[in-house]
DNA sequence: TGCCATGCATAACCCTGCGTTAACCCCGAC
DNA sequence: GTCGGGGTTAACGCAGGGTTATGCATGGCA
């Protein structure tokens, strides 16, 4: 996990089940450098049971898994009702074990050796069809799922009133950039802006939540200039 | 379940935009053989119209037309908004066309010369993904099959009113996804929508049918945000 | 033909919690 | 010392949303 808020606010994120655990932490690593988040399994039903508990945008499924291989991992997750895209990696090249592939459910199958700049783009691809589910705004520990409406710090869900929403989805999208108090209040109201009080009001409502509960605070004051949130003041 | 779900689902309509008639000709007869019904368009420009008047589940673009090539009429379908899955075939294997491709926006890149099974696998992947749920929707403990019209929570069936059923559809489409309640109003009036109250009654008894007789609600509402069914609120 | 069940629209009611407002307070700048 | 930008707090009004009751259609059935 990058420390620095992220510029991109398409982050997609993905499992990667493989037991090769060298190729694992090279491909995690790289795969972060572009800006996508991996988490890892080293076994099939390791895997199953992350696929339960989070959610991911792709996953990245070895063929060659020790007792519980790729075809079957990928069948159960199917027959469970999952619709998570699979991108299936595998060293086999035939015809029969790409439409074997096909057949237990997966969605995209790349032969090794491939190029990690193809990978990235076809993980794009299968997250981007998903279109509703990848657009998350990020910065530190919190994330913000626009089209399921819930927002997260350190994993933890916040509550959060409509006017405080759209101040921290516009903090967000501006971090770590500063915003004024002027844009803050456009982004509210319009032209219309209630009262001069009401946003420091809303501000400090949106600290007790965002900020108050937790070790670090992000939302800062640059006194003059306007609110930014990021890690560092 | 749903991997025979997967297999039953039939007939998708995938269009060939491919200058090369021959080709065209073998791919196309192939095709309906498979059970893929296939139009086919001999230019880019007359392939960007049909795909504006028809539906398709997929699109087959060949990547070197004459005049306006494959790139540029993906291109030009997603920036007119078009989502329809498109998978590029092509004789260029190079890294960068490839990654070209999917800047342009291609879900899917297969290199000529490839067995057809294995294009028909693709066509089958990119069309479930986006209309596998044509036939049966659910979440959580909920089922949808759309053709019996029937519904069961916990494989015990619910009585839906009409209203009640196409309410509960929306909702499960958009799952986990929130829906506003404008957005709910269309989908149940179009633009007549008959009281404000309407919705909220409409809703109620809905959640008297599909929350109230079970221990987990899954209809949650986030207020000033709209409706939402999930586990998680 | 008349009865009953079902589904829908409408109206009325209540309550929670959100937004606004008006205070007061702190602190650094001048 | 004073002024102003910004943080903190409490009070009030109201809208959004949940609940309940009523009346009117429609359609099946005796």
């Amino acid at each position: 996990m990058a420390a620095e808020c992220r510029e991109q606010y398409l982050m997609p994120i993905v499992l990667l089940i493989e037991d090769d655990l060298d190729l694992a932490a090279t491909l995690s690593d790289y795969l972060d450098l572009e800006g996508i988040q991996c988490d890892h399994a080293s076994s099939g039903v390791a895997g199953l049971t992350l696929v339960e508990r989070a959610h991911y945008d792709v996953i990245l499924l070895d063929l060659n898994l020790p007792r519980l291989d790729g075809l079957e991992v990928c069948q159960r997750m199917r027959a469970a009702g999952m619709e998570t895209p699979v991108l299936m990696l595998t060293a086999r090249d035939g015809l029969d074990a790409k439409l074997a592939g096909f057949r237990a459910g997966t969605d995209d199958y790349l032969v090794k050796p491939f190029a990690l700049q193809e990978l990235v783009a076809r993980i794009q691809a299968l997250a981007g069809r998903r279109s509703g589910q990848a657009q998350r705004l990020g910065c530190a520990d919190v994330e913000m799922n626009l089209p399921e409406r819930t927002v997260t710090r350190g994993g933890q869900p916040l509550r959060l009133s409509p006017t405080g929403w759209r101040l921290l989805e516009t903090l967000l999208r501006a971090s770590p950039g500063v915003v004024t108090r002027a844009t803050l209040e456009a982004a509210l109201w319009g032209d219309e802006v209630p009262d001069s009080n009401s946003l420091k009001v809303h501000l400090y409502h949106l600290r007790q939540v965002v900020d108050v509960p937790f070790a670090l605070p992000l939302i800062h004051t640059l006194p003059g200039h306007g609110i930014t949130l990021r890690e560092a003041p």
